[in-house]
DNA sequence: CAAGCTCTGTACGCTAGCGCACATAGGCGT
DNA sequence: ACGCCTATGTGCGCTAGCGTACAGAGCTTG
């Protein structure tokens, strides 16, 4: 029998009481999550919602013209599938794997169920839900103001700050995918960064080297939703 | 005494139940909301929800070298203030009227109380949150692919669908700041839908004109959001 | 080992939007 | 009526990022 404490692998799900886990713990799957896989399709229902270990999921809004934009990221602190139990059952944006690990996931109606008890889980998404608000507002700020070069640095570090180690499977292309600029960008900010001795990397391969140098070249935006998500959700007691 | 059903003159209100309305009503307070009034500063807790009549909202990011961007705009199909019943309390954004006019407020411990009853307003106030996420996931895309032009267009759709009528009391530079460009910028597309007849303007007076021409230009980004706050806050049954 | 594909580097002209400076013009108060 | 403040128009050089094209370089697969 598996301790409930297994669920806390997820930081979000480890803010619980252990007694909730518990009564959950029967109802969560574990799955492995491939690079490039697709959990949630623009307008499709989704049949579960995801708490990522290990993995990285990005929400993205593709256009009519095929181009995208990564809009926010969920890690092993969040959830995908907020507009499950915000009611709306679809959204318009794509959640698509960014960085292969696994996950817990727990089907569409437990999870409704389990929200409308009204207990420390709805509290719980509810908070996360607006980090994940203030995580959108300073992208679409980041994207309206500031450089490749500090959206590159910003990228890096949140997608550092979900991660175990300090490299990522992740090539310039899909980078550029996720950023919504061109691939040649990603290619020259890159190039600068690994200049300065901040990245190394080769062919879908990226080692962070020095995380302060990066913290001293990205713009604000980083710390703005860093600070918002340390203050919804690192305090279990008002959970 | 009044009729609950004024209350009604909030889109939002209007899709609760009568009885509903009728044990609100009491908690609700009629105010007047004047042009750039500040309903809420970063980091700053609100003393209360404002659910709009005919005035409208700009939920604004601003950084520290000062220059802002719009995230959101609300009208009289939402309300202000959504951080205090998803918990966090705070944002770090500003809310700014940006038309002036009317709203009916509700003290935001009333707010949550409400929210706690677990009934048609909470499902209401959730779904209206799911709108708003897209509405930045999609100001978020726009900010980085769709030129002055088109976000001019946008705006200016945005703003007239929360409007009674044609008009718009909104200076250019005003304009430039919500949308985060130059104000050389925002006068020179004025001038183009000026000279293309979709709009008339001076010092301060917008009229829209011909506003299937203003359609005509906008990008997907307006129709997007459209059709997503229609399909989540169109069907009173839901809630 | 050779072929082929994917990833990365580089170059070049182009455009949108920026920052700045300044000119004009409408409305308002005295 | 006059002057002042605010809103708008315009011009100019500059830069970031785009679109395109192509070249080398490293896996991978037959």
């Amino acid at each position: 029998m598996l301790e409930p404490t297994v669920l806390q692998q997820n930081a979000l799900l480890g803010l619980l009481p252990e007694e909730e886990l518990e009564r959950l713990l029967p109802s969560f799957e574990k799955v492995t999550l491939t690079l490039g896989q697709s959990l949630s399709e623009s307008g499709q229902q989704m049949s579960h919602v995801y708490f990522p270990i290990d993995a990285i999921v990005s929400l993205l809004c593709v256009m009519e013209d095929g181009a995208s934009t990564e809009i926010a990221v969920v890690g092993n602190e969040g959830v995908v599938g907020v507009s499950l139990f915000m009611g709306g059952e679809t959204t318009p944006s794509r959640a698509i794997v960014q960085s292969a690990g696994t996950a817990y996931r727990l089907k569409g109606q437990l999870l409704k169920n389990e929200f409308y008890r009204a207990g420390p889980m709805q509290r719980l998404l509810l908070r996360y839900t607006q980090a994940l608000l203030t995580q959108m507002a300073q992208t679409a700020v980041c994207n309206r103001h500031h450089s490749v070069d500090q959206q590159l640095c910003r990228w890096l570090l949140l997608s550092l700050d979900r991660l175990p180690g300090d490299k990522l499977i992740m090539t310039q292309e899909l980078i550029a995918n996720m950023l919504g600029v061109r691939r040649e960008g990603v290619t020259e900010s890159a190039g600068k960064l690994q200049k300065a001795g901040l990245i190394s990397y080769n062919r879908g391969h990226i080692t962070v080297t020095d995380r302060p140098g990066l913290e001293a070249r990205v713009c604000e935006c980083y710390a703005v939703v860093k600070r918002e998500y340390d203050r919804l959700l690192k305090h279990p007691e008002v959970v």
